[in-house]
DNA sequence: ATGGCCTCGGTTCGAGGA
């Protein structure tokens, strides 16, 4: 069983390159972020015709999120229920008795604005709801682009990043709030490269340089890490024309 | 060298991303 995440920069765009990795990666779940698509134009046809049932949740022009599956999924939510929000930024399934949850946590633009504060608070809300799944599920994957990196290891220049947006101290304690659930990061249940990131800036031919950051993660609930046999970022789709900013990662269970 | 790119909507520039 493999799941995987990749925020795509626009579905409408990278359908091909979804559709390619598909055929070359044996996955199962597939979890996707920024669509920027309203649901009546989102090609549901093509990815069902690929061999995937999908659901999604989606706006106009920012956010939106899908999750990919072979298998069958029940218990669709759509956004936290504890969090109204305008802004499609989470889609939950059950698939195979685990609970799959696809978040596109907010960006934050800057330290200290109202879209950082409302990031914050979107966390936040985000563990309390988990909270509340985890008593449910016991096998729970919360996938997608947290717009967190976790740690100084998962910056190439951590001095340039000290203390700005994706790697200032309160985002940093929000994701370990989330790992206070029991979740765990399933890149670093494994020895890694060093250096292994899962987005570039596209400018400052920052991927050819390698200026990247880790945030895109997997964070599975104990009974999940516990078969869990491994967890790849595929940079691969990252080289290819008109590329993503993030590139995929891949958890395999057992 | 503190900028550099990409996508969207809707027109040819501004907003947002990270």
């Amino acid at each position: 069983m493999k799941l995987a995440t990749w925020n795509v920069n626009s579905l409408k765009v990278r359908l091909p390159q979804v559709l390619q990795w598909l055929a070359d990666n044996p996955i199962d779940v597939l979890c996707l972020q920024e669509t920027k698509l309203t649901d009546d134009k989102f090609p549901a046809a093509d990815i069902e015709n690929a061999g995937y049932r999908v659901v999604f949740a989606g706006q106009k022009t920012y956010n939106g999120v899908a999750i990919l599956s072979k298998h069958p999924m029940s218990e669709v939510v759509r956004n936290n229920p504890r969090f109204p929000d305008e802004q499609q930024r989470i889609i939950a399934a059950t698939i195979e008795g685990m609970r799959v949850v696809c978040a596109y946590v907010p960006n934050g633009q800057s330290v200290g604005s109202d879209k950082y504060q409302y990031k914050l608070n979107w966390l936040g809300a985000l563990r309390d709801w988990l909270e509340e799944e985890l008593k449910a599920h016991e096998g729970l994957a919360l996938l997608g682009d947290y717009n967190i990196a976790p740690e100084d290891r998962d910056v190439q220049d951590p001095a340039a990043w000290q203390g700005q947006v994706l790697c200032s101290e309160p985002e940093r304690a929000a994701f370990r709030t989330l790992q206070d659930l029991g979740l765990k990061d399933a890149f670093r249940l494994f020895e890694q490269p060093e250096k292994l990131f899962s987005w570039w800036d596209y400018r400052m031919m920052a991927f050819r340089r390698n200026m990247g950051l880790r945030i895109d993660h997997i964070l599975l609930s104990p009974s999940l890490a516990a078969r869990c046999s491994g967890c790849v970022i595929d940079k691969a789709p990252r080289k290819w024309e008109q590329p993503s900013d993030h590139t995929p990662v891949v958890a395999t269970l057992a």
